[in-house]
DNA sequence: CGAATGTTTGATAGCACTCAAGAAGAGTGG
DNA sequence: CCACTCTTCTTGAGTGCTATCAAACATTCG
């Protein structure tokens, strides 16, 4: 663990790239037994987790570069699951590999240390997003979030950012109704703060989000 | 990255300890400048995010054998805050000291790994509690957590655990108003589910328990 | 025994949920 | 290119869970 304030080089990863597939929108990233790591090339996900009874609780949003698969290969299944929500192409590791430090640079170990730190800073995040804000402020934190990630891998074009998420998956990543989403998300989008088509988003005004987020 | 499917021996950690400190109930364990990890020997304490208007999110409860400050020292500072909810017994550790491997046995970084993975699970639930649970099964998942918590670490003792969270801690854990946080938990009280009293919980049937928190 | 902190209760308002059903897109096959 | 189907989005009505306000009561602690 050396330092890692800053973040550390993940280009080795590419050599030990093992297979590179495409999965189409809709299907799983991981497969349900099988101990194994992808990273995400292209394409956005959602991970989630799933109550009993079957009430879904969304997580995370993938991006490319994340790496899906840590916490079922080090801790066991069954925690959280993966969902393709664009067509995606990946890259999957054998998780075997990964414990082998490098000659040269940060190895391998402390490269995931770090990913999962900020997993955790998202993840606290999150929670305080669907703990703490209304139906108001958590859907404008929820454009602004996808925006930002979007943003830190270039995926703006033209203004807007990829918007794959359907009502139903912004409703299960802040723990409100449908219906009550699909009408705060009108109230937002009327208040002139974002506009969602085609699978995208455009804002007016990054600072006015910011502010309808309580951020 | 060996086998991390079992629980790594943490032994070792006492051969760093550098310094032991006790401080009282509502102080916190970590100093707001200096990059400091601590363990906790005594005590239980809460881990706690805030937005920007002073709203508080409680997002984990802190029992022996845990480690604080790993985040922070990892990712910057300013992410979230620790307080002691009873007097605490803390050994306090160098971060520089901790990512040297050990000649024998696992690696302080993968243990590190173990333990970071181990707190993404438990993040992971909480944030299923928060969002998809209401009012009672909240509160009586709350009740389970800390309840199995202190059964992990030896801490149950005639019957009962400890319980020294206040019930707008609790509130804050989940969400939910003081208020209707009171009601709530009066209600699932007279209900039979659990008794606090004195700083402790009694319980008079975990699964009871289990079926009212949707688990 | 005050002062501070934490718990309890009642009343009222409102945000969010449920139910129900129609409109709009997206994908498929004839 | 047009039916057909499925998913997603939208809207209205009615209910209820949860928040807010206010105040009394209990506990802890110095």
């Amino acid at each position: 663990m050396e330092n890692l304030s800053r973040k550390p080089d993940l280009a080795y990863l590419a050599e030990l790239s093992q297979s590179q597939r495409a999965i189409p929108a809709g299907a799983a990233l991981l497969p349900e037994s099988t101990p194994l790591i992808v990273r995400v090339e292209r394409g956005i996900a959602m991970r989630y987790t799933l109550l009993e009874d079957g009430r879904r609780q969304v997580e995370a949003l993938v991006y490319p570069g994340d790496l899906c698969g840590l916490t079922s290969v080090l801790y066991g299944p069954g925690a959280s699951y993966y969902e393709a929500l664009t067509p995606m192409m990946l890259s999957s590791f054998d998780p075997a590999d990964l414990h082998q430090p490098l000659p040269d640079g940060p190895d391998r170990t402390t490269t995931l240390v770090w990913l999962m730190t900020r997993e955790l800073t998202r993840l606290s995040g999150w929670l305080a997003s669907v703990g703490q804000r209304n139906a108001n402020e958590g859907i404008a934190w929820f454009v602004m979030h996808a925006w930002e990630r979007a943003e830190a891998v270039g995926l703006i074009e033209k203004d807007s950012a990829p918007f794959p998420f359907a009502q139903q998956v912004v409703a299960d990543s802040l723990g409100l109704s449908l219906v009550h989403t699909n009408k705060t998300i009108r109230r937002l989008r009327d208040q002139g703060l974002f506009r969602i088509a085609g699978g995208r988003v455009r804002i007016s005004s990054l600072p006015a989000l910011r502010r309808a987020a309580a951020l």
